[in-house]
DNA sequence: GCGCGGCCTAAGCGCTTGCTCAGCTTCGGG
DNA sequence: CCCGAAGCTGAGCAAGCGCTTAGGCCGCGC
């Protein structure tokens, strides 16, 4: 559906200085969060007057609103294609697992605006959000189903399951460092194996395994 | 340690009036966050002028200080309960994921304070927080490194695993909806399920049940 | 019965905020 | 060589912010 590969940071956004400010954007978000940033601070750090801003975005809002639908789409690009690729279940949900939680490591700026700014977001624009949001629970639920059905996976609890996976690689965000001692491959590694014996049945190949 | 019953709500805050600052400040942190919410806000719903609010607390970010400091007091004691309860290592990490999920459905309002507005805090404040925070960490991974050492979990990473379910626990506060259809006993019981299968040694008690 | 401390309010101060606006520069097309 | 659009700035406005201050009420000790 897109290629998954990373991108530069912020692909093909129209004049570079738009780029810079949603760049700058996401910076600032991510360290102090929405309200604490003054529209000064995020001009400041692309390196241009507060005005500036006005002329590539409408309000503030409407910056954070680009940054959202940016990473939703992104986030929502790397479940389907795990959730569309070929194999058992249980490969596709460690793929799944794996890239996710990668994604909201190494890109944990990013994915902190993306997770917990989305209530400083007008009425329309959360509309949009939510619709993205939905699409990848329903894609990860769908996996889960796969997997249940052909006996792969024992799951009581369907949705509740999907839920408590997002809710773990989305949680990420929140305490995930850099200079902490765990890479985002080791983290999606890891994560990918603890989502594996959530959800395998006994006897089957994955429970061992980790 | 201390008695984990619910107590009504902030128990033996000082003044009355103090006590309905705290439960207004919770309220409105939980629904706008720190930044987004006004003195004026915090002191109209807890009826009385903006000026009392400095009566009882020097800035708003004591304010914030206080209820963060209550709700990880709180949350340690839960988990401390559970920790040195009785009992095999499984019993004890399914009672503390139980208590912990459990804790964050129920009490998600304040629970969303003490988990997303840290970065509010002060330097001094924040220290103090943090020393908590980390009194939680231990508690937990010392349930784990029981069960491994007396050959019930098998985990390759027990730091990892054990911020894994603290994370998904925590995590709990920022999608909990009083609203949904789960209600925190269930969740407490199917995370405490999916805990048990991620930790459990395979041909374990635990691995099937669910 | 009077003073005094605890609790509260009305008013408002100094400052920062999101955002606007008039005007400057730069640059490609006719 | 000029024109208009695009990109940007310095200055600043109205509104709202956290917090302070002067003063009023109430109840308890003496």
């Amino acid at each position: 559906m897109q290629d998954v590969q990373e991108t530069a940071a912020w692909g093909d956004v129209e004049p570079e200085a738009a780029q810079r400010l949603l760049t700058a954007g996401v910076e600032a978000f991510a360290e102090r969060g929405y309200h604490a940033t003054t529209t000064r601070d995020i001009a400041g750090r692309a390196g241009m007057s507060p005005a500036a801003l006005y002329i590539h975005f409408r309000t503030k809002e409407e910056l954070l609103f680009r940054i959202s639908r940016v990473g939703h789409e992104r986030a929502r690009g790397i479940i389907a294609a795990a959730a569309e690729s070929e194999g058992a279940a249980g490969e596709r949900l460690a793929r799944a697992v794996r890239a996710f939680a990668r994604w909201h490591a190494e890109h944990h700026t990013t994915a902190r605006v993306v997770q917990y700014e989305l209530a400083a977001l007008g009425e329309e624009h959360y509309a949009e959000i939510v619709a993205l949001r939905r699409d990848i629970d329903r894609l990860l639920r769908g996996i889960i189903e796969d997997g249940v059905r052909d006996g792969e996976f024992a799951v009581a609890d369907v949705p509740g399951t999907a839920l408590a996976v997002l809710s773990l690689c989305v949680d990420v965000a929140r305490w995930f460092s850099a200079a902490g001692s765990r890479s985002p491959d080791e983290l999606g590694e890891l994560y990918a194996g603890l989502v594996g014996r959530m959800v395998a049945a006994p006897g089957g190949r994955d429970a061992g395994e980790q």
